[in-house]
DNA sequence: ACTAGCCCCTGGGAGC
DNA sequence: TGCTCCCAGGGGCTAG
């Protein structure tokens, strides 16, 4: 699901192509992805205000804050995505769909979730069944949002707001920006009592932190999910700042994690799932070296957490 | 002030 | 083969 990395290497990319293009169109089949604040929005009424403020203007460039990303337009307006689990932002030729794509998927490809970039059809490159998004571009491509579970949100709000919108207000200090090992712990101990993989998970603790990389950053530095934020000694602490740091640029570093829906802006699955040591390894030996932990599956808050109970300590 | 649990949603896997 | 049931989960929300 789309973590800091991902909404990274997503804002990353759609920043090369996009600036300078101009909204043609918008489009959509599923307007609950559409949000004026907290508000979830379904009439008519606010898409004809959405596409309003949106067709027409042209891209001045794209960033992330915490796993939100953010479409800076020149006429004063930002629009923000959150991709929440399954949600993820496309650029090709796609187009609107007509009633059911599935009729026009050729036989091959019917049923199938993904088509191989090689075997996309030029005209319709790629198929994709659950795109409810689409913005049109002055380049003739088109930026599209794909959402299996359709959870994503979408809002458009004036740039110079930004900071006070719904979403972005009470977000922490994004966990890849410049701060301190001493800030990180100021942070964290806002919540003393929390479970750490709960108080790491938490925006407005730390932005951009979610369930994959917050197993691996517990795994890498051999803390247990459940410890207590107030019994972490602060040389384990120092080493999850480390780990923290590290785990999320190696999710950058390698495109991502696809181990569910998440896919580049070209369309192209990332290669973190591979890397990962906790994460949906349930019952699989621990690879820490010299460790001779299984790793078990627990809730967290409503979560699942994997981890390792031999080196993972408890605190 | 907490936290446990529901809700949104749908594909995929397990069980029968 | 095909049906039903359950699970995945970010984050907002409510009930206790």
């Amino acid at each position: 699901m789309p973590e800091l990395p991902e909404v990274h290497t997503t804002s990353t990319e759609l920043n090369k192509v996009l600036p300078g293009l101009v909204i043609h169109d918008v489009w959509t089949d599923y307007q609950s992805h559409l949000y004026e604040g907290k508000k979830q929005i379904k009439s008519k009424k606010y898409f004809k205000q959405f596409k309003k403020d949106v067709v027409g203007a042209k891209i001045k460039n794209v960033s992330r804050r915490g796993k939100n990303v953010l479409i800076h337009l020149a006429a004063g307006n930002t629009v923000v995505v959150h991709m929440k689990m399954t949600g993820h932002l496309l650029v090709g030729r796609y187009t609107k769909r007509a009633g059911s794509s599935q009729a026009k998927i050729p036989e091959a490809w019917r049923g199938q979730k993904w088509i191989p970039v090689s075997e996309r059809s030029p005209l319709r490159d790629p198929i994709n069944r659950f795109i409810h998004l689409v913005f049109s571009l002055s380049s003739g491509k088109s930026l599209a949002l794909s959402d299996v579970r359709k959870f994503a949100k979408i809002s458009v709000t004036p740039t110079k707001e930004l900071e006070k919108t719904e979403g972005l207000i009470r977000l922490g200090p994004d966990a890849l920006g410049k701060f301190s090992f001493k800030q990180f712990k100021e942070r964290l101990c806002q919540k003393p009592n929390g479970k750490i993989k709960q108080v790491l998970m938490d925006q407005e603790i730390i932005a951009g932190i979610g369930n994959i990389y917050s197993d691996e950053m517990l795994w890498r530095s051999s803390i247990h999910p459940l410890s207590k934020v107030s019994k972490i000694p602060n040389k384990e602490l120092q080493k999850l700042y480390q780990a923290m740091k590290q785990v999320l640029k190696k999710g950058i570093d390698f495109g991502g994690d696809s181990d569910s829906d998440y896919r580049q802006p070209s369309g192209l699955a990332g290669r973190f799932q591979e890397k990962h040591r906790a994460y949906r390894k349930t019952g699989q030996p621990c690879e820490k070296n010299g460790c001779s932990g299984i790793i078990k599956r627990i809730k967290v808050g409503g979560r699942s957490a994997h981890f390792c109970a031999i080196h993972q300590k408890l605190f």
